[in-house]
DNA sequence: CATGAATGAGATTTCATTCAT
DNA sequence: TATGAATGAAATCTCATTCAT
């Protein structure tokens, strides 16, 4: 019973991301997700109370898919340079398989109201730790500069998986050479 | 005429940062915007045809001035590594002086309307190529390895122009060490 | 269900005959029409698209009921005369019945949109039809001079049937002759 | 002074013929009649208290010259017969040359306000006026059967009249055979 | 006299949410 | 539990009219 409700409620979370990645927040029609959920309209409300709160728990649910992917894609890698190559060919491939819902929502701060901001904020704290946490491996492994500042340093690794973004936006694209970009991170560019 | 026109454009734009900037585009009413800069809801449709034109000319607005500032603010450093350090500081300075707007608008895609797209898709290329005349400069210069594939680099610092808006979001910072950043480019983390 | 929309479709059109036959297309609010049919605003645009198409489909429900309306009452007549005496009383029936409307909006073509017109011209000319049928069955009676042009007759009568607008315009009354005017039209006023 | 007042309102009224003959009068806007008559908005308030008034006198303008034309056409005709026939030709021309405006207003009553209708059903009876005066005339001839209801006469040959639209409707075409049609009403059409 | 910038009432339409079945 | 018909708040946009220049 509980999983049953809880099956329902990830058949409605993937119809919404289906309609929010098409037609964004604003535009993306309650009476849609349930159509392509291939339930009624009203039932939709049984599951959860508003609009905003499917938006919500679908951006939760697309997180947490996020760093569990993150992780596992990381975990088999020997060397902290080869997790970042990694973590980039992993962004790669789910930002082109979730590209509408993320280029709608996933990594921006629509105000679509205050009250998911927070939220938004602290799944993007738990990626930043993640990445904080390989830092740290690095330093201790002697693959990172000891001198660095660690927090930095992570932001600058971050900022490159957001370079994605823009190099998808720039030049149309269909895949990245991960292992570059670290390697001008790692080396520098002088 | 033609000057009062266009100054009462901007007038209307300027309101329309503030309240796109507060609410973002679809809970930006037309009306707050017209009453926020002294003027009655139909006078705004005499300088623009729909709400939308009115986002989009904002945002025009923003990004000239935006690479406008870019440009004065790189123009008078002597190597390439300061213009980039000049650059941050910009942009950490106008973020936080529209960070509102920005935050709402003006690096991403919002699917406010496929018409807009172009736009921004534009002015991102615009910004793209003013980082790549630099990092073309920086080669000439001998700042920049000769062999490092110049579209990447361009992206890599790019990057770290959007992850200062990363620092922004996960500690609340008042001020960035872009010197630090660019450093960290420029040589390498390992 | 099928039968339901259907109904609420016809009822929500018997409002609209009101509201437009009160108050003409234009000026005729959507508002009314809803609260007239004692549903929600809301509601009138589960069933119809645009105040428009509401305007279209009643123009299309008021011809018919009238094509129907007048094949009844000549279906019974002997003669093509008698046929022709009925269709004016019928005629003028309806137009006391749905006077308003009518004025309105039945027999002619405001503009209120290109698209409407061509329907209402064919609306017209299956009444001419209806007509024209008659006059030949006439001529085949002997009722109606075999030399006349069946076309030039059909619109004569056709123009007697507009007729009845004036005598309602010019002097207030409350019934017609209908018999003397069409043995006008048989005999000749000289 | 009173002449170049006077000179200007008509001015005003023929760009309103056009205007409201193209898009009626909800649709046509004060402002396109201002400028198709070469002056500014507000101008035209100096001459007319508010876009009703224009319609108003544009169409007490278009009727006087109705009957105007209609006396003119028939005071040269020897017989009634031929002043109908003569009648329907104006009638004709008259139609094609304003047959927009006339489309959309001329010859209806839209509910353009309570207090057009009066003026329009008076200038409607004083064309009536002018067709009965006519049939009396037939009397007095013989040209018309002195045992004739004369009201009734004048509305048969009023709608005739009517009648061209009717033509013009049904079937594009560029002229009419108005002596075919008044010798069908004196001769009947049995 | 002439103007046109400014105005705001008012109308259409959308769509999240409710609730009787 | 599931539904979808009904709702009405709310937002955009139009345009006749005013009035300061």
């Amino acid at each position: 019973m509980r999983d049953l409700k809880e099956q329902r409620k990830v058949e409605i979370i993937e119809s919404a991301m289906q309609v929010f990645g098409e037609y964004g927040f604003h535009k993306g029609k309650v009476e849609e997700i349930a159509t392509n959920a291939g339930i009624g309209k009203g039932t939709v409300y049984e599951y959860f109370n508003s609009k905003k709160e499917i938006f919500q728990e679908m951006l939760r649910y697309m997180f947490e898919s996020y760093i569990e992917g993150a992780k596992e894609s990381t975990f088999h890698q020997k060397t902290v340079r080869d997790k970042f190559v990694a973590l980039l060919d992993f962004h790669w491939r789910f930002v082109n398989l979730h590209s509408d819902v993320i280029e709608q929502s996933f990594f921006r701060f629509e105000n679509i109201s205050e009250s998911i901001r927070p939220h938004i904020i602290n799944m993007h704290r738990r990626i930043f730790e993640f990445v904080l946490d390989m830092v740290e491996e690095g330093i201790k492994n002697g693959e990172v500069n000891p001198h660095i500042d660690r927090e930095m340093a992570s932001i600058l690794l971050l900022s490159t998986i957001g370079g994605i973004n823009i190099k998808r936006t720039i030049s149309e694209v269909d895949s990245i050479d991960s292992r570059y970009i670290i390697d001008m991170v790692f080396e520098g560019i002088s």
